[in-house]
DNA sequence: CGGGATCCTGCAAGATACTG
DNA sequence: CAGTATCTTGCAGGATCCCG
């Protein structure tokens, strides 16, 4: 055993997994398809409405809107309205939304090095499937 | 600037957000409601089915057996068939699996830290809400 | 421009029953 | 025990139109 100051291995032990566990309960919002996308993106800066639909190619209007009113809910990230005309609104982390990225950038981290195993063992499994 | 060996949050900068981007294609299960829970549960030992399914106490069987092979598949976990009788079988975290604890372990203490405070943020924008 | 309101659909996932 | 098969349904989420 090593001085680590918390290996985070460590906070997966004797985990309660109950559906009411606090960790589920934020956790389900994280998983949410877009909301991490979203946080990535807004990572490297604030971001007007247009903007990060444009860097979210693949996602509706609807589910932006929804998926940034759950994030502002959870306080990760503030709207700010620009009674401009057009009207402008930008949406920034909060400081909640920024102590996010170091998780998140560390299982993006794990996730593109995994990748290519990943693959592989996508193809055997498929492979053996097909016999 | 300090000398962290990578920050991870250096990850994130210029991420590319698109549909076809590997980190997307890797964390889609990942984030899938029940696979990270079933990793964490296993992160403390190989499990049988049903005593997988007692520690995940709503999840039906036929999302389990779905999840379970969808692991499988990714190469996250491997599945031994004992021929007892009755048949047993065992799960337990591959060598890759074993290494998607750590970055998931630092979102889960992410998630237990930041927990009060989204509580809390929730119920201030609830209030506001109501007004 | 940045949404809200409405309608509509597919598929994710529960319930139930059966098997080796 | 550890699944599969089938049926059924809720609701996530797309498409479309409208508004300040």
């Amino acid at each position: 055993m090593n001085a680590q100051p918390l290996s985070a291995r460590e906070v997966l032990k004797g985990m309660d997994l109950q559906a009411d566990c606090p960790v589920r309960d934020v956790l389900d919002h994280v998983a949410a398809k877009w909301t991490t996308l979203i946080l990535i993106a807004l990572g490297e800066g604030p971001l007007r409405f247009g903007q990060l639909h444009r860097a979210l190619p693949d996602i509706s209007k609807r589910m932006l809107t929804q998926s940034l009113r759950d994030l502002e809910r959870d306080g990760l990230l503030t709207r700010h309205v620009f009674p401009t005309k057009p009207p402008s609104v930008e949406y920034r982390l909060s400081p909640l939304g920024v102590s996010m990225l170091a998780p998140l950038g560390a299982l993006v981290d794990w996730a593109a090095r995994a990748h290519p195993a990943i693959q592989q063992a996508r193809q055997a499994y498929d492979a053996a499937e097909a016999a």
